[in-house]
DNA sequence: GGCATATAGTTAGTTATGCAACTAATTTCA
DNA sequence: TGAAATTAGTTGCATAACTAACTATATGCC
């Protein structure tokens, strides 16, 4: 066995438990400083519809990396804040699609400029081939498990 | 303003959605077919005090990036399975320290094998050169953000 | 010494996650 | 055509996350 294998168990915890965790703490307190009143997983949602409007909720699920459960229940909890709406499909009348309200396109504009905002903060010191390295090792990993 | 702000955007979702929760999943499912009854954030508790016993619960908030009631409920429940007891400090009496006992001791050994073949396979065609840069990266986006 | 401040840890409330078991609609294929 | 298997979504249960408010101990400083 090569004498890497400590390294490896120690990234787990490297990419488990910080950069992901800061990030998406402080987009979270970026929001809440604005006065809106969503969590980060709902925003991370929103936005997938703002990129395509009228989802279902697999297709969802495919998208966040979430199971069904959790988009069930995050889907629940925005349409309580008449963010979205479950719309059912005439094609298949298994499938609910997940629609963006008037309120939820308006909400667009001013959280995509906090994350991207809050992304160059966090991004400071880091340059676009790193970046990209990082989205590449990552995809790779998740093909690897998946 | 430069024109790759939204593929900073998109980062966001690719940290904190993809990979790291890939990484957990699959290591506690290898964790729960060898029977341990353990999860991944408690593992990961009992991992920094493998490296090191009898830490203030203050110390694992910092070594774990967890927040104080979060370590709190994990040593709750680390404690209910015998995993690890609660000392007061000699010279502090705020302080707690969490110090392992003989049965987490035990599972050191089954467990950092399981967490690095899961690693392995995480890592197929990654090379070292990539993972530490990875880390670099992360690093710097943790002190960007602390 | 004693008051203000900081630090360690706990508790309460809300949201989110993972798993397993469930219902309902759709597709497959003999 | 019709039974079996698949797919979309929900519900229940346990664990974990973040925030805010709380208690208790320790430190700083006049």
């Amino acid at each position: 066995m090569p004498n890497n294998q400590f390294k490896r168990g120690e990234l787990y915890s490297v990419i488990n438990g910080m950069a992901s965790t800061a990030v998406a703490r402080r987009l979270q307190k970026n929001f809440r400083q604005s006065g809106l009143e969503i969590t980060i997983e709902q925003w991370s949602v929103l936005y997938h519809l703002w990129k395509e409007d009228c989802l279902s909720q697999q297709e969802l699920c495919n998208r966040t990396f979430r199971d069904k459960p959790s988009i069930t229940r995050l889907i629940d909890n925005l349409e309580k804040q008449k963010l979205v709406k479950r719309m059912p499909s005439k094609s298949d009348r298994r499938i609910n699609l997940v629609c963006l309200t008037d309120a939820a396109k308006e909400l667009q504009d001013r959280t995509i400029d906090l994350a991207n905002q809050t992304m160059n903060e966090a991004l400071v010191g880091v340059n676009k081939e790193e970046i990209e390295l990082v989205k590449l090792v990552f995809q790779r990993v998740y093909d690897n498990l998946t």
